[in-house]
DNA sequence: CTTTGATTTGAACGAATGTTCATATAAATT
DNA sequence: AATTTATATGAACATTCGTTCAAATCAAAG
């Protein structure tokens, strides 16, 4: 018996997948072959497949593993309160977490379609849940008499989108602190949904 | 002389770029193959080569085509006002214009990377176009005083994002028309904009 | 030091890629 | 009917693709 413990596949494992998270989000998952992969872990092709079965587990695997990843921090920020502050802490949650996982982001919105029907399945389930979060605040602010909800759903998907956009422009060192980002945000999304 | 009038070319020509447009959206410029988008078109691949100098011309000129219209289409609504008004034409037409060309729009924001760099630049100065179209009228709207502006660039910015998502979760059979949501989104950004 | 087995190499596989081109087809002018 | 030329074919090109696998490497256990 030898190489149980020490070996590189606890090295190599983990920068298998982040070198496939960082040349997916920059040139898309079908641009990318395996042999890129490789040379930026700094290892034959033929190697990767002791850490993968194939290419479409590492983007399925990236893709759960962030919505896994999202939808527990976000249970860990969860407080009882009013809707309004139950908002706020959302929104703040979500732009922070995002502004710091960007590369992450870009895959689970762009990158889909290329998953196989049911790694779809279950990543847009995981998405649905995160979505839900989100709906069901705005719903109890309705209740509360302090959000103006038409259909929640929309104005869901309208506060989400505009909220993950911010990764589209935002950079660390640009001109605005990710707090004034925060900021301006909230009040944008507050005034959104407020009657 | 012959074949000046009737040829083939007349009608082949835009169903290569139909087919591509239709093609590119659904999985992407990387994933698609020009002999995928030759038996769309009922031709073999090489015939392509007649209507295109490459592939990447393929989805440059979709990108360059679909600004220009956004750009043209944009500038025939343009009609002078309060900011109040011009910030809900802006709204209401870019909702319906980008529901109508859904393929176009993915297209358009999710290839950016797929351009060569030169291509790149001229298609992302169309975009900045448009983009300062709306910061304009959130300039104007500040001047008034209707308007609440920290930072019109972010707002801007969000106020795109949240419009243009609308197109990733619209299907027209679905539960709301056009109109509805177009009610619903100018609801959000003027609330969302004003002081 | 020898053994053992996890890890990596490097070559090979068939299939698919974008693109080219000589050849064939067919429509419109002469 | 003969000629001309735009259009399309179909085979071929050099690469690259994802994946496999026998053989080499190497670190830890005995």
């Amino acid at each position: 018996m030898a190489r149980t413990a020490g070996s590189h596949s606890d090295i190599t494992g983990p920068r298998v997948l982040d070198a496939a998270m960082r040349l997916f989000a920059r040139h898309g998952y079908a641009a990318v072959s395996m042999r890129q992969i490789a040379k930026e872990v700094g290892v034959q092709a033929g190697a990767l497949y002791n850490y993968t079965p194939d290419k479409q587990s590492l983007l399925s695997d990236l893709m759960r593993r962030h919505m896994d990843d999202l939808l527990a921090a976000r249970a860990a920020h969860r407080h009882p309160g009013t809707a309004l502050e139950k908002l706020e802490e959302f929104t703040r949650f979500h732009i922070r977490y995002h502004l710091d996982r960007s590369d992450e982001v870009f895959i689970a919105y762009m990158e889909l379609r290329n998953l196989t029907p049911e790694n779809f399945i279950a990543v847009e389930a995981l998405r649905r849940r995160y979505e839900n979060e989100l709906e069901s605040i705005l719903r109890q602010g309705a209740e509360e008499g302090v959000f103006a909800i038409t259909d929640s759903r929309i104005e869901t998907m309208a506060v989400i989108a505009m909220l993950t956009g911010v990764t589209t422009w935002y950079r660390a060192e640009g001109r605005l602190s990710a707090d004034e980002v925060e900021g301006i945000y909230w009040d944008m999304v507050r005034k959104a949904v407020s009657v």
